[in-house]
Parts: structure tokens; sequence; C-alpha cells
DNA sequence: AAGGAATACAACCGCCGCGCC
DNA sequence: GGGCGCGGCGGTTGTATTCCT
């Protein structure tokens, strides 16, 4: 098996690829040892991607000879489907697609390919990234460990509602301006559909039951797509409530202000009996910040 | 303006599982 | 049944960019 890890991405000047492959010659084999390594050029990105439009995929490590890549197998494989596949979509994640990843990893922990796979476009590679640096980030603001109660109480309680909110603000600004038709929005508005849509039609019953209803109906109206599941929240989405004291920024972050700051006022509004949720350690349970949880959850 | 720190993203690495021979 | 070839996954590292002092 190591063996087979040498061949597949050995590093630079020890490889020693099977003369048997692709028919592989001594002065291939030679110019596959001096292997590059880092960032790819246009170059090697103009040849992988033609190489594959005329060949397809797979059997990647002769794909780099008979390519010219002096690149390992696997590297043009990431690359190919971290960057260069077509549909991949590049750019910051949507509050749909957020919502989407704290709640599958809820239920489904770092499975990123899995959660990846609902989200259309995307690769574990970017959905991992954005867990380590925005979801961690915020739980080192909170002086907590992601996994530990507080943090989890955290997001259920302030980051997916919020994100909730976002999705209701942003979808009432759009159907309020004509300049936001369907025929005319954003890209990233357009691609928000088919993941919650994807979702639902998942094949396996935890993706299914993220969220319920149909893909027209859920861009039909938001607060469908809770009614069956909650309706605290469908009211919320009809009302507008949720926006109360929600800025609606366009950053990729949901939060301006900094995670204890918002944990202050949290508390600090729950000693008022506003309604926020107790953030002291507690648990809901293995699906710790899931929609059917948060849905659950009274709003503040 | 410059340098260091923080952040975001791309790429690499090691391991595992599956199918084929 | 065991070895091989390959694809896939999750963790980690490297680096470019941005932010802050």
């Amino acid at each position: 098996m190591e063996m087979m890890d040498a061949l597949w991405m050995s590093p630079c000047g020890g490889i020693s690829l099977p003369s048997s492959a692709a028919g592989v010659g001594e002065d291939e084999a030679a110019a596959a040892a001096e292997l590059r390594r880092g960032p790819w050029t246009a170059e090697e990105d103009a040849l992988l991607a033609g190489y594959v439009a005329a060949h397809g995929e797979g059997r990647w490590n002769e794909l780099a000879l008979a390519a010219g890549l002096r690149r390992t197998g696997k590297s043009c494989r990431l690359r190919w489907l971290n960057y260069l596949r077509p549909g991949v979509r590049r750019g910051g994640f949507t509050p749909r697609e957020q919502l989407l990843i704290l709640d599958l990893h809820s239920r489904w922990g770092n499975r990123w390919s899995k959660i990846a796979a609902q989200l259309p476009g995307r690769t574990d590679n970017e959905v991992k990234n954005y867990w380590r640096t925005r979801v961690q980030k915020h739980a080192k603001q909170l002086g907590c460990d992601v996994g530990s109660g507080r943090f989890h109480d955290a997001m259920r309680n302030l980051w997916m509602p919020r994100l909730l909110e976002r999705i209701h603000a942003d979808e009432s600004a759009a159907a309020a301006s004509p300049a936001h038709a369907p025929s005319s929005q954003p890209a990233y508005q357009n691609a928000a559909a088919p993941i919650i849509s994807n979702c639902a039609r998942a094949t396996s019953p935890e993706a299914a039951s993220c969220v319920t209803g149909s893909p027209s109906s859920w861009e039909a109206s938001p607060a469908a797509q809770f009614q069956t599941s909650s309706p605290t929240m469908a009211a919320c989405w009809s009302t507008g409530q949720c926006q109360n004291g929600y800025s609606s920024a366009s950053s990729g972050d949901m939060f301006e202000e900094s995670w204890s700051e918002l944990l202050a006022r949290a508390n600090h509004d729950d000693a008022d009996s506003a309604g926020l949720p107790d953030f002291g350690l507690g648990e809901t349970g293995n699906n710790w910040w899931s929609l059917d949880d948060i849905l659950q959850q009274p709003l503040y």
C-alpha cells in the first residue's frame, strides 16, 4: 500500500513508475522523476483540461504522463476535481450553503465529501476549508472547542437562526426588486435553489430529512418549507420576524461583530427574559445543531 | 510605507477500500 | 487469497493575500 502511495505522489526525485504502465519508456520515467509541485500554472491547467476533454477522466497516472504533465496522477486528479472540472463553483458560500453545511456536519461529522455532494458545484476541499477557517475561527473567538457544548449551543442558537434570517432577507429583497427577477438573479442566488432541492431529493434518508418540500415550493415560499416541521419558523418566514435586529450585510460571513460580542449581547438579552435560550453548557442530543433541532427553539 | 500577523485557499500527504488479475 | 493499481477521503501543510499596527 505504501508503495502505491509512493507511485501516486512521491515527492520530487523519488518516483519510480512501472515501465509497463501505458508503455512508459525510460525517458518518460526519467522525466517523471522530476515531478513538479506547488501551484499549477495556466499552461498545466490547459494541458490537463485539454487532455481530459479529449480522453476523459480516470487513469490519472497514465493521463499525467500522456499529457506531458510533470505531476503525479493524484495531483492531476485533485486539480481537475477541485478546480478545472466543469461546474465547479468558486467564491464565498451563500447563507443557504452555510446553513446546509452546519446542518449536515451536525449529522455526518467530518464527512466532507458527503457534505459537498449536497452542495452542487462545491468540493469537499472547499467545505473542509470553510469549516476550518470560518467555523473554527468562531470557536476560537468563543474560547472553546468546536466540539464543546458551548460552541454547539452558540451555533444552534445564534449562527443557524441568523443564517435563516439572512436567507429570508435576501429573498425578500430579491422579490421586492425587479432587478432581481429570476432571469437576472446573480449566479449564487440561482444556485441556492438546487442546493436545497438537491438536499430534499437526496437519496439518503439523512439528507432528505434536512429540508422538507420540493425545489419549486422552496423558491416560491420559504415559509412553506418549514410548515411541516416548525410552525414557529414558518411564521418567522412569513412575518419577517427573523429580521429583527439583523443587518443584511453582503459579507460572506454572517457576523460582522465578534462572536464574543454576540454572545455577550445574547446572554444580556437572555437575562432580560428576552427569550434567548440558555448559553450555558448543554446538550441537544447527537444532532447538535440540526435544522430539526433549532426549528424547535424559540426565536429571539 | 513597511513589516508582522491573521486569514483564506490550494495543494500535498497518508491511509483506506474496492475491483481486478 | 493475496498483490496490485487506482480512486477517494480526511487531515495537514504551504503560500498568497489581506489586515493591522
